[in-house]
Formats: C-alpha cells, structure tokens, sequence
DNA sequence: AACAGCGCTTCCCAATTTCGTAAAAAGGGG
DNA sequence: CCCCTTTTTACGAAATTGGGAAGCGCTGTT
C-alpha cells in the first residue's frame, strides 16, 4: 500500500527532484504549485503526508500548515530555506512533524518521510478497530462505548481520554502527554483539567457496576489503564 | 526521564551556553572540552546523545564521530564553524542526525535536539524497554516493578531511582550525578536525601527474600546496581 | 586488636507536593 | 437564551519527600 504525498514548492525543479525521489521508493506523488492548489488538493486527495515549502506565492507556508492542521493532523514536512532559524524553530512548534533545510539531498528528504511515516504508524496503527476489554467494548469507528453491554453515553474528550488509554493498557500516559494526544500540541491550559475528566469517567464506568477499576492513578506521573481487578 | 546529552567543544563560553539552555529544557548535561576527553565520557556514560564541535584541538571531530559511530548509533548532532555545503554532507554522510551551524542560537540548538530525539525515540523505544535481572523486572512504560514475580509499589522518586541504576548495572552512581539525573540540575538539597530513598528501596526489594542486596553502596562515592548474589 | 574519624543507615515527623472532587465560571451550538 | 461540555478554581485528603539526629559500620592508623 503505497503512501501518498502531496509536495506543495513553487520551484519547478525542486518539485520535480522531490517527485523523482519519492517514487523511486515507491511513494505516489501530487504536486501543487502554490499554497491555494495545494489546500484544494489536500482536502480533495486526503494524502498521508505533505511536504510544504515556507516560501510560497501567494498564500504563505505559514498559513498553508496552519489551514492543514486545523483540520487533520496529517503528518508535515517542511522545507525551509537556509539561515532563518526563526522559521526552524517556529515550524516545528506549529506543528510540523519534521523539516528540512534547503539545499537539501533527495535521499535525505526520502529518509525523513520514511523516519515521520514509521512513527506515525506507529502510533494509531488499529486506529478503527474496536478495544475490546472485560466488560468493556469501545467502537472507535462509532464512537460508542458499552459498558457490560449497556451503551453509555461519554462526551467527546471523555471518549478520546478512553479510547487512548484503553488503547495501550498498562502503559503510563503522563498529563503532559495526554495533553498533547488528545488536546494537540498548541494547548495551554491546566494539567488539573485532565483530573476533572477522569473523575467522570471513572464515575461513568464503574461506581455502579462493582468494585472495579479501569483507570488507575500513577502518582506523580499521569493515569493508565488496568484491566478489571477486584479490590 | 531526563535525557543526558554530551556537548564535546572546545570553547569554554559555548559549552557554558549550550549547557544552560540544555539544563533549562530539563536535560542533564556532561562536558569534555577535546575530543579524548569526549570518547572516555562517551564510553562511561553512555549519553543519549551527543553534540559535536567539529573543530577541536587534537582527535579532531571526524574521527570523534567516526569512533562514535563504530560503536554505537547514538544520536549526534554537529557543530560547524562555517556555513560550507561540504561539512554539511559529509557530516550528514558520516552518520550525524543533523548539524547546527554557528553562530547559533541556544534554542534552536534545543529544538533540534528534541527534534532529534524525537525521531530517535519513536523507532527505537529503548527508553521503554524492559529492564530484566534475576528476580526482578522493571518496565518503564507501565512504571511497575516485579520481585520474584509480585508486584512491588514504589514511590515516583524510588522508580526512578531503580530504574537509572538497574539500567547500568556495575556502573556507580556519584549522588552528585544521582541529584543530577533524577532531582534535575536545578536542585538544592542535601546528599543525603538519596541515601534515604535507597533505604527505604531495599527495605521494598529485599529484606524479605533471602539475603539479596540489590543496591551496595561504593564507599565515599554513591551506588550501583549489582545483579542479585548470596551472602 | 583497639581506636578514632568519617561516612552511611535508619527512624521519625514536619513540610511539601499531588490528587480528587465539588462548585463556579467560561465557552459553544442550536 | 438555554443546555451541554469544558475549563478553572479552591480546598481537604493522601502520599511523598526531605532533613535532623542517633547509632552503626567501614577504613586506616597506632
């Protein structure tokens, strides 16, 4: 299953380097010119990752990642031309997965895609399947969850907190994290936020139906999830 | 858990810079001003990652990188004077993960080593692997330790505490480093501290199974970790 | 072998940090 | 404007942590 690319560069030879590199790995390659062709064919095409040059006519690098990580979180490269650290630095804090400085190797660029799509995979591999634990079956792809069978009702973070945490059980997820995870990287708020809403899931899930316990508190840490234990 | 990064440059006021800037981000910090110096840390302490002035008097930064890279594929990022296109390659050739080019500035260095360790980290969890000696078992991404096979429960600092020493068994710990590494650069207190969480760490290790000393103390020094023997 | 000196171990308790939860405030559709 | 969700705030409760001090053990010396 080849991954598609969207390459966004205004440099026709830039672009058409990049293109020859990708699909001689395999990768399939679209190519926009500018920052508008390249939001159109983003929301058209729906690649798996996009590679964006900051010097654009017209609508800006800038406004391109901004505009794309409104609405997905698609995996982002940047390339950016040489000496403006400000650029460096400010990209990765917006939200680029990567970047690379122009002039750059083609092998390089392949490399980095490769490197950004193996941990994005990495990371929501079964991203529809549903989570299937002791009396609990959550549904992704419907975002549903049945607790001994009854469907209960969660609202939208109290749903993606479980899903995460039942997606890796056992393992620690600290605030900072799950901040990140679930609130995106660009939030500021207060890590207390999180406590309010486990204390609601965990009322949601269990009080009622026995002693049991799916979210487990790691002090000084975060919260993970522990399959069903009687006390 | 804070990374430890080695910064190997010549020049007294840079490594004092990049040092501070590290340290704020929470990394802990070694130094060596040659590349001699530089190998030894490396060999003993086994940093997470290295950062590497090309320019230094005696083994010069390619054969640095190049002895660093015969035996370990820890992260580098390297330090050119000038912008010249030829260092660039070569480095990115000679097995760096990037390259900063000076005069930088400290946080740009220190997005890129996050970014570095970003990409590192996502393919090899070796930060979250098991750590298995006899009888016991650490497993940082749940943060649960297993004596003889039972759970024990120990305290954020205890794990951490474990977890550093049992990573490197044989190796001893100064309590300066131990302060460094798990209290972080920034704290004040007194030594003794640590000889009180390893009190209460065997107490929660051994006492009880047999005479097994997991932890023994270096005399004048600090602690290591030593695989379980009989008295 | 006894001794002195210094470092280590342990006990104890107070200070600090972190957590849970309630309640209030803020945000956001319809 | 109302209802539902989310975020902030506040505070008591719980757990962890740090430092003082007494006692023990190691080391090198006499």
């Amino acid at each position: 299953m080849a991954s598609e690319i969207l390459v966004i560069e205004d440099e026709q030879n830039v672009r058409r380097l990049v293109r020859i590199a990708l699909q001689r790995d395999g990768f399939s390659v679209l190519e926009a010119e500018d920052g508008k062709t390249g939001l159109q064919l983003f929301a058209a095409e729906n690649p798996d990752l996009v590679i964006l040059d900051l010097m654009l006519p017209g609508v800006d690098g800038w406004e391109v990642c901004r505009e794309i990580r409104a609405r997905s979180s698609t995996p982002l490269i940047m390339l950016t031309a040489r000496g403006d650290e400000v650029d460096r630095v400010l990209g990765l804090e917006m939200g680029a997965d990567d970047y690379v400085v122009k002039p750059f190797s083609p092998r390089e660029l392949v490399a980095r895609v490769k490197a950004v799509l193996r941990r994005q995979g990495a990371q929501d591999n079964h991203a529809d399947e549903p989570i299937v634990h002791p009396g609990l079956v959550i549904n992704p792809a419907e975002r549903t969850v049945l607790l001994d069978g009854q469907p209960i009702r969660l609202t939208p973070k109290e749903f993606d907190l479980l899903a995460l945490l039942a997606a890796h059980p056992g393992k620690v997820f600290p605030r900072e994290r799950l901040l990140q995870r679930i609130w995106g990287h660009d939030y500021w708020g207060d890590e207390r936020t999180i406590d309010v809403h486990i204390t609601r899931l965990r009322e949601k899930l269990g009080r009622n139906s026995g002693a049991r316990e799916y979210i487990s508190t790691v002090w000084g840490i975060g919260y993970k999830f522990e399959v069903a234990e009687r006390k």
